[in-house]
DNA sequence: CTTGATCTGCAACCATTGGTTGCGCCAGGT
DNA sequence: ACCTGGCGCAACCAATGGTTGCAGATCAAG
């Protein structure tokens, strides 16, 4: 156990990992903004969960809060959301290219000599519109 | 606090989610199979930690392990792989979209402000078929 | 066959984190 | 002035990622 390399965004990563948090930017993107009861309402969790949540997507710039009265109405950065989007779609074009590779190899092997492929059951989405984020 | 929807395959998700079973996903794609102690050498953290997320990866099917000998040699589901990333790539578009469409709005709003403000008008936008985070 | 080196699984234990309840505080509408 | 609704903070609980330590197999030699 040796190298301890770390995929530097894996903040952005987890932050978006979790269901809840997942959903709750669906809810921000949806309605544009929300506090954290507001959230709540919409959601299996109390409010002071989804704060929690809210501080957790702060820290990682993914939303932002504007003190509004005594309301923090939170509204999404779309910059950063679509940062993270760009490193799931990346992440997901470099296993899907390897899944790719595997799956032509084998048959290659396969059959050692027919050298065409067969619709190969289910495969995942072509290409990614990648986007020029690391890796 | 109402709804209690949890989307079903939040397993895979939160399977895929930590950074470290990433890294496993990744080795074994890489090198065909191994053991825990095998990616354990490759990996900043103990063997035992990496048998309990192998246990974690086989249940949800991600990987299957194969007895040879006295050791565990564990390979990955392609398929499955396969799903999972489709999912990946399915939130990651849905989210995309949905941050397209508001640049959009943004834009029209733009153009004819002036006046009358909508307040949380494009709130009510109906927005996509189904819960991203579902499938 | 016995010995020793590994590879494995199991158990105890610690730290972090998602979640809850409960409280006190402050902004506002009546 | 008063009550109401929204927030933050603190204590507490359960699950999980991680560690160390140990007992049980199994292979390779001696």
């Amino acid at each position: 156990m040796a190298p301890a390399g770390s995929t530097i965004d894996d903040d952005l990563w987890s932050a978006v990992g979790d269901p809840t948090r997942r959903r709750m930017l669906d809810l921000l993107l949806a309605e544009g903004s929300g506090t954290a009861t507001s959230l709540s309402d919409h959601l299996p969790v109390t409010r002071q969960a989804v704060a929690k949540h809210l501080a957790v997507l702060d820290r990682v710039g993914l939303v932002h809060a504007t003190p509004a009265g005594r309301e923090r109405h939170f509204r999404v950065d779309e910059a950063q959301l679509a940062r993270a989007v760009a490193q799931l779609t990346d992440v997901g074009a470099a296993w899907d290219s390897r899944l790719r590779r595997i799956k032509r190899i084998a048959e290659t092997i396969q059959r050692g000599k027919d050298k065409d492929r067969a619709p190969t059951s289910d495969a995942a989405t072509p290409d990614a519109p990648g986007d020029p984020t690391a890796h």
